[in-house]
DNA sequence: TTTTAGCACTCTCGGATTTAAAGTGCTAAA
DNA sequence: TTTAGCACTTTAAATCCGAGAGTGCTAAAA
């Protein structure tokens, strides 16, 4: 009865909410006799123990055996996770502590990203990870060089979304500034927005011709190889690791050892993050996703929005446990600030049909 | 008697060694029967019973208590490092691997770095760091500009040690580009070779005036302090984080926690390889130095050279009973090769004589 | 003088046993 | 429908015990 939400009556949410709750302050298994003392339950034990039994047969309850108290199954705190992203706030202390550190002022997203990584470690007490996702068909839009010495010269490479990259090229030939002119000339005309597999032997054949150096080509064509490869390759900073030590789930177990072996791969969590949809902050808890490195941590994370597409997310990582209240409302504000800060006016647009 | 060589008679070094190694390999403390059985010792083990109980008079064994075997003390360790520092040696096939792995042609100290502490993690089995070091007194001795949009433009600034970096910088007001040529004139007329504390409020008013926006300018100043920053701030790169966890003194531990925490301040590691002077393999056995943090590990690394200056090292981190042997061969190999790609007569210096 | 064999002693580790505590499920009463 | 009470289960901690390993010492052998 009074099911109309989740199909849960609204004392087995509030028992729910409250052992998650319990078990997440205290990482213990929680009983009835517990939530009858200290809680704003009004009912018996009795009464907790018959509402617990069939909150564990409806699949939201565990018990890790007879006689130990009841644990929130990963299903238990998806519901909870899903009933508080409607409610959670901050306090106004926190939204300061947030506003203030980032304050530190930052122009580009990389930077931003590894910035955002150490504040929502620091303000979670969670491991933190920022991350690029990955997206394909990204291509360079133009190409610029600067001549550095006789033997050493700067390529920019400004990517289809705005970025830029740099690479420091350096050859056995004498070079003049005339050369490397010629380079970004002729990689402006030639190579302007291919993918990685267009760009095609007759294309670096005609480079050589119109440069006339075939060492300085293949070091060009090395380097823009690269930057595409990490232009849809995804970056992924993680900071706070030790943090994931300080809970008991981590302590002994090779659960640890997953989670150091994903964020070094990187790939997992890049992929993770990058299959999401929507703007809201997204839980992953326990193995609910096909990664299994995640296996009994939650990964909890923002999509950062600039200019209406995605390009970063934020998040944390920590043990199933997690205070899911604080987490959300952390990093809701957080990834809020950070997409301000990208969309703030300073940077407009190239201009499309405004600057032929 | 017979203690011309670190005050030990050569059959104390015998079993010295023959401890250390057992106890690498097995982790276990190691009894005086186990010695006379499995090795080339060969007396009883009565009297290797006597040999022990010296040696942990002198400090170089302990007992974890009475009726367990010895283990070597730090002490110890060193003393087994240092005697093998004149003889260790690679298989054929070890230096094969290296040499493959390092085919990865790379042409930058940055990215050297990276790969280099993911070959020295995975060759050796343990976690492996690579380092740019600490240095003072770097400052730059040119800037670049490329003009990307009205609102961005790249300055790249060469720095004293040959390195390159570059910033995106942008700003609100429209730019053409004949002002950031202006910039990049107006700092190699005023900003060259200067620390980052002689650059004084007067010679930023005269940027100002000269190019005429102070906005512009407040960016370009600050991307040079950060480079600045950067320069001697030094840089670590740790790859096979993971791998600390396959060691039991590892597994439980706070040690695990300080280690973590320690390769994300950067800080101490940073101090530690800075102010190491020579060519060789160092090893720093527990806590050797004044860096706490590296209480119950070992972290052994080689200082990395080019042109006969130190720019960087790579090294392992790992337990007490580290492998040394192995260890020692494959810095020492390592980072010769490292030395040799960057020594490698493509990139000649600018020629301060021979150019003018 | 040095090495070795023998032996008593100490200590830890693993397993078995016990005890205390916690929590449940069920029944019967309110 | 809720509550009180009680018997039952199960775990975690404490205790005990014996086996095993290794030592130090003494006395004999080289």
């Amino acid at each position: 009865m009074a099911t109309h939400n989740g199909g849960l009556s609204d004392r087995k949410k509030l028992i729910l909410k409250a052992i998650v709750e319990a078990h997440i302050q205290g990482g213990e298994p929680v009983g009835s006799k517990y939530l009858t003392e200290s809680q704003q339950l009004t009912c018996s034990s009795a009464t907790i123990r018959n509402e617990m039994a069939e909150l564990e047969s409806m699949g939201f309850l565990e018990q890790p055996h007879t006689s130990a108290g009841r644990v929130p199954s990963k299903q238990g705190y998806r519901f909870y996770v899903d009933a508080l992203l409607e409610e959670y706030a901050m306090t106004a202390k926190e939204i300061a502590q947030i506003n203030q550190l980032m304050k530190v002022k930052m122009s580009e997203l990389d930077r931003i990203l590894d910035s955002a990584s150490k504040v929502a470690s620091s303000l979670t007490n969670y491991t933190g990870f920022a991350i690029k996702p990955r997206s394909r068909s990204i291509t360079v839009n133009r190409f610029e060089t600067a001549f550095i010495d006789n033997h050493s010269f700067i390529l920019i490479l400004v990517a289809s979304d705005g970025t830029v990259k740099t690479r420091n090229i350096i050859v056995d030939a004498e070079i003049t500034p005339r050369t490397v002119t010629t380079v970004s000339d002729v990689l402006n005309e030639l190579v302007i927005e291919l993918d990685a597999d267009e760009i095609n032997l007759p294309i670096i054949m005609e480079l050589e011709s119109r440069v006339g150096d075939a060492a300085l080509v293949n070091a060009v064509m090395k380097s823009i190889y690269e930057v595409l490869g990490e232009l849809d390759g995804g970056e992924l900073k993680v900071s706070g690791l030790d943090r994931l030590l300080q809970y008991p789930e981590f302590a002994d177990s090779e659960d640890l050892g997953q989670l150091l072996g994903a964020f070094e791969r990187k790939e997992d969590i890049l992929d993770l993050v990058s299959d999401t949809e929507g703007d809201g902050v997204h839980a992953v808890i326990g193995s609910e996703s096909s990664v299994k490195v995640i296996n009994n941590s939650t990964l909890v994370f923002k999509p950062i929005k600039s200019k209406g597409k995605t390009v970063g997310a934020i998040g944390v990582i920590g043990p199933l446990r997690m205070d899911y209240a604080r987490v959300l409302a952390t990093l809701e504000n957080l990834g809020g600030n950070i997409t301000q800060l990208l969309n703030e006016p300073k940077h407009k647009e190239k201009g499309d049909s405004h600057d032929g």
